[in-house]
DNA sequence: TTCTGGCACTCGTGCGTTCAGAGTGCCAGG
DNA sequence: CCTGGCACTCTGAACGCACGAGTGCCAGAA
């Protein structure tokens, strides 16, 4: 590692950086003469070209054919975003319109739906928001619902503002009584708690019952507890597919695969659950491990109402994006939306 | 009117619906003698090119350039769906298959997302489902949860099973009695009732509280009539986006502008909401309001849990699309869904 | 009247050729 | 270790050309 790295001094470095830059913003393979004309690197072309030699043997970048200008591939914007690439922190005019859209939002649902819509519009890109995981958030409230005889509704709510509800056939008429006592129970033990704990604060329940109200409460704990597991339930919202026909376009990127893996909620949803809760996440093309989106880039980051994540968010867009742009204004939504959050 | 359709006789009529349908299946202009060929019109080319002369004048077909063969219009098209296509039954497997897959969804949310799925699958394009409208169900039930001493969680439930949640801050702390009372009401007058009946029928509420609770029972009320109304609450599913870029590679129609406006809910509303309730509604190239939409054909159905429509489901794909197998899907999708919603 | 076969005409498409420009690698000299 | 120069390579655009598909029209047959 160290050997690799080692051969690149500053001023090949330099040109890797110079190169990324430029090619992100003209997406045509970049040549020596072009090179030191924007960048004032200070010394001729040939010595560039010998830069780029090293630069390309070592796999940092490449050059489609013969007689053309370099690309970065993989490797290259890796280093570029590991070592040569600094977080474009947002703007002040730009946080306070961050801000001020977020601010507006009624309910948990508009909160994901603002959120992504900002960060498609922010990145030019597709945004990908997941909603606030059970699995993360705590009780807030249980609420049972007669609704017949022997149907109740079940709601959970949590501290994130997500609502759950389910229908619970019950094996025989339930007493207003009963339904009185379960519901203060359920509330007393599991207000509060991580969605995880609570089956196991709830173990002993039924026999606090009477003799006969005894499948009712187990009937009702088994949907609750099936709820609280419901990994699937994990839903996610899109925003800007419409962006990727900026690129796709006439690059070997078709956009084919990439609208059939935005399509699948599993993907996205391992793509996200890659992401390293504490930092901001960035997979380079081949680093995903979805075969379709092998010439994309997904930046992602986890966001919360307190100090730890409760879920992700994050953008995919082409490997030839702009890193520090996009890794900033990832970080900046996802501040705001805990932020937001914990106010709620 | 009539003048125009006189001069169409069965023939010509007959080479019409030929065209149509081989330029569907092949997406290239059609020319007179791979018509005679394909289909036995029992005429030779030379015939049906006097035919297609005649359709051309009357603005049926167009030919791209000279030595071209022709493509229908958005006129040609209409005139098939009209008059010369049938809409075709779904297959008794197909329609097996529909029901299983609809089956076996859990609660409303499913449902949606199920019926997308699977519309987008059948059809190949994309597919649009249309949450069940408030404005047309009734009141299944109001609960009423105190989350802190001065706020409410409300929570509506519909007959169709959509939940809708909303906090209220209250002016001042409010006792467990007078939100039991409160909830009594609200159901006992609502349950059932259709909720644009509602407010009218809840106006001397407040009136048959204590003084000191009114400003509270109002707020609540307020939030309530608020949630009812919110007409832009209706939600829209959306899927198979991927399938667009099966055309608008070689075609005039490009993507863009199309997945510009899948993504804006409000134009997808409008579409739907063009829809004509009792029959299937398909609207072709231009007639379409919204621009981005021109090159592309929306075939549309309500659908609703009883014998009226609750909300409406659709497809979106190109003009040049397989009409009659399309209507059949789409038809046949809204049956199921409608069962099912009134079994749940 | 209506259909048919024939014929001249029009274009779009595909293919091979050419040409200019951009970019490279390498080498010898500062 | 950098630089200027030079020969080489390759792509992409432009051009010309021939081919084929398809048409419109006309005169003759049914």
């Amino acid at each position: 590692m160290a050997g690799e790295v080692r051969q690149l001094d500053d001023r090949k470095l330099a040109v890797l950086r110079a190169i990324v830059q430029d090619y992100v913003g003209t997406e045509e393979p970049v040549g020596s003469k072009a090179l030191v004309e924007r960048h004032n690197l200070g010394v001729s072309p040939a010595t560039v070209r010998n830069d780029m030699a090293a630069l390309e043997e070592e796999g940092y970048i490449h050059q489609p054919h013969t007689s053309a200008g370099r690309i970065p591939t993989d490797k290259g914007y890796r280093l570029f975003v590991d070592k040569l690439a600094e977080i474009k922190p947002m703007s002040a005019p730009e946080r306070r319109a961050i801000r001020h859209f977020l601010d507006g939002a009624v309910d948990l649902d508009d909160v994901v739906a603002r959120t992504v819509r900002l960060l498609a519009q922010l990145t030019r890109q597709v945004a990908v928001v997941q909603y606030p995981s059970l699995t993360r958030s705590t009780v807030r409230h249980v609420e049972l619902v007669a609704l017949a005889p022997a149907k109740v509704m079940l709601v959970l709510i949590t501290n994130t503002g997500r609502v759950e509800q389910r229908m619970v056939d019950c094996p025989g008429p339930v007493g207003e009584t009963v339904l009185a006592d379960l519901r203060t129970a359920l509330n007393s033990r599991a207000a509060g708690r991580r969605l995880p704990e609570v089956p196991g604060l709830l173990e002993e329940l039924p026999a606090m019952f009477e003799q006969a109200d005894r499948p009712t409460v187990s009937t009702v704990l088994a949907t609750l507890f099936e709820t609280l597991a419901e990994q699937n339930e994990e839903r996610i919202m899109l925003a800007g597919t419409a962006n990727l026909t900026r690129f796709g376009h006439d690059f070997p990127l078709t956009i084919q695969p990439v609208l059939e893996a935005l399509e699948e909620q599993v993907i996205l949803l391992r793509l996200l659950g890659e992401t390293n809760d504490a930092a901001m996440t960035v997979r380079i093309g081949r680093e995903n491990a979805y075969e379709g989106l092998i010439s994309t880039s997904v930046v992602s980051v986890g966001y919360g109402s307190g100090d730890e994540s409760v879920a992700k968010l994050g953008v995919i867009g082409p490997t030839r994006m702009d890193y520090p742009g996009t890794m900033g204004a990832v970080r900046a939504v996802a501040r705001y939306v805990g932020q937001i959050l914990a106010e709620s």
